[in-house]
DNA sequence: TGCGTTGTCTATCTTATCAGTAGAGTTATC
DNA sequence: GATAACTCTACTGATAAGATAGACAACGCA
């Protein structure tokens, strides 16, 4: 699962590309039209401008925008910045690598092995896909009855 | 990320997959050759045992064993069970939806619309493979550089 | 220069979930 | 009926996530 966080920095990050080149957006407009709790995203949109995703304009008619254009960031690098990682396993992370408790060696450990591979492909996947990209808000179809 | 118990859960069941038509494995076997807790590994199988994936036999040369065959086990059906879903936010489970906390309305939500797909595209690959196949310990191959 | 507006930072609180344990009970075999 | 196994429910403790508080810093404009 993504982190409430992640859903709120996606969601803001989805905001500002949609209104970018149109000057910096205020915080309080964000947090109302996405409804995230106004003070938490003041601590989210700082890590964004920490990262480099996000610039930052103090005083009036400050607010924030994006310091990349949209194509250019892509769902993938978001999730990375803010979860740290796309694996399911702590040890199938390609760039927060670390050792599972009480497991077998790494070398022996299929559900690794399993991993990595859904790993790599998730990462594929959301990396294909940028903030300027249109998303169809259902998915394309639905298997009858299919599970998950 | 898998929780602990999914993980246990997982290994457990390779464990007994590994052992098919070999009679009833004790659970202390189980616990000391995978590194598993003692108890926490009785509490994971009890609820194998009710979900019809694992036997349980009692009394002397009592243990556990597959309730079905290794090739009708896919490891999307292991990570339904214990986790709930596949996807990465609630909104986009196909067996355990329900609406995340301070969204958009669903028909609106990007974000929504990508985890869908994402989470297609994961049950499709998990699906495939049962505790019957054999899986590559280290992922198929490793791209220089990439991130995750 | 001074005021309001807006973002920045660090610490803290609260709550839920997860990992793991306890311990009495049940069943099967010999 | 002794012993070796599994079963069940409840409980505990630790951790992390979500959210908030509040003092502070920069900016723009009159």
């Amino acid at each position: 699962m993504l982190s409430q966080k992640t859903r709120y920095t996606i969601r803001a990050l989805q905001h500002l590309a949609d209104r970018w080149r149109e000057g910096p957006v205020r915080l309080d407009a964000i947090a109302a039209e996405q409804n995230i709790p106004r003070k938490f995203l003041t601590v989210i949109l700082s890590e964004m401008v920490r990262e480099g995703l996000v610039i930052s304009h103090r005083g009036r008619d400050g607010g924030y925008e994006l310091g990349l254009a949209p194509v250019d960031i892509r769902y993938g690098d978001i999730i990375r910045l803010t979860r740290g990682s796309l694996a399911l396993v702590p040890c199938a992370s390609r760039n927060a690598h670390e050792h599972c408790n009480n497991c077998l060696p790494e070398a022996d450990c299929r559900l690794r092995g399993l991993m990595l591979t859904l790993r790599d492909e998730t990462a594929a996947m959301l990396d294909r896909v940028s903030l300027a990209d249109p998303i169809a808000l259902e998915a394309a179809f639905v298997v009858e009855g299919e599970p998950g």
